[in-house]
DNA sequence: ACCTGAACACCGTTCAAGT
DNA sequence: ACCTGAACACCGTTCAAGT
């Protein structure tokens, strides 16, 4: 609709501008189809302006992945708060990882998809991914604390769990799972907690001396 | 080196010489830096002859891909029937999975990287996809008839095992991994198959907090 | 500071032409 | 059939130059 061009500098906030055409241009065609010349020509822009704000293309995708990370933090932690922590707060915060990717699959694609491997040292992305791992690590002490989980090394345990939920997410971004995402996040939690084994009317399970060996 | 020039057409299997030539770039530099022309110049081929074997640069990918399904699917039979199913067959299935991403980073990643999107109906692509799926089914069956795993829907359970063990293998490839990968495969299993509540059925509450992980 | 056009060294893909 | 070079329409990135 010939947008008027803007011989005036861009106004506004460029880089949030850059950050948010880039999403809304993986979402529609996939970050193969993301060039930066398009974002520019998108917006107005000379094809080299963001070279102002981003120092190259996997800075700007490093950028999305650290946005993706930090709301998915925010909504994890969201989850676990306002649901009282405890099972409850457990089950929202699974259900509420795996509704972020689907809401947002191109920001999580691209946290996962291994284009921000070298650049993740001391930056922004490492202390956002690291900050939403520290909320499910909360939450596994809580629960630990609390009698809920088994007492095993949190670290071992969150990774555990964050690797259910990362292979789920994925599943369902990728149009792979055969279920309803909410029947599958129903079952998922539920066989977390409680395994996948027959159940036994009798005793609960075998005798694991009652501590793990430690390190 | 100087490679010799071919004067000569490409005598063998250009077509398997291309695929492995690709596999070894992505494995080298990640598959953003697979270019045709350079898979050909490494090949001493000019760089259009791929496409005599290949409709374009993501039907190359779909053929890694589909390889990297069907030797998946090699190991995880093998490791199946080499430990005569059952529970031990479950725990050599499992880590088969995990090892075969490890060994293979490269084709793990582009099977499920998201660069096989479109071109998977009816192609050999989804045809070995499914086939790898089927080997964690057929198990499933034959671990619920003999009464080892819980009469649940068995691709809904299929699901659950595959996302676990995909997670695992993507932190395991992205170097995201605290703990070796034996150890977290041997955590992993013991997990899924007994739950993470804790192991207590009697109440006994003798924990006062001991060793947090210090990290 | 922030933006621009021109230029460089690349891409994937097509196509008429060779053997 | 299989391979080739030339050509087309793209890229990311750099850089001297504008305001």
């Amino acid at each position: 609709m010939a947008k008027k061009r803007q011989h005036r500098y861009h106004h506004g906030d460029l880089s949030r501008a850059l950050l948010q055409e880039a999403v809304h241009t993986i979402q529609k065609d996939g970050v193969d189809a993301l060039t930066l010349r398009q974002v520019g020509s998108r917006l107005g822009v000379s094809r080299t302006a963001l070279y102002r704000h981003f120092a190259d293309k996997s800075a700007l995708l490093a950028a999305v992945a650290a946005e993706g990370f930090r709301m998915l933090r925010v909504q994890l932690e969201q989850a676990w708060q306002e649901n009282g922590g405890g099972t409850e707060g457990f089950a929202a915060m699974g259900a509420a990882y795996i509704r972020f990717a689907v809401a947002h699959p191109s920001h999580y694609r691209v946290m996962f998809g291994g284009y921000v491997r070298g650049a993740a040292q001391g930056t922004e992305l490492e202390r956002e991914g690291g900050a939403a791992f520290q909320a499910l690590v909360d939450a596994i002490f809580a629960l630990q604390r609390d009698g809920i989980l088994r007492k095993d090394h949190p670290l071992e345990l969150a990774q555990y769990i964050w690797a259910h939920v990362h292979g789920i997410a994925m599943f369902a971004i990728d149009g792979l799972l055969r279920q309803p995402v909410d029947e599958v996040i129903r079952f998922s939690h539920e066989r977390m907690l409680g395994g996948i084994v027959t159940a036994k009317t009798s005793d609960q399970r075998p005798a694991t001396s009652d501590q793990r060996g430690v390190e």
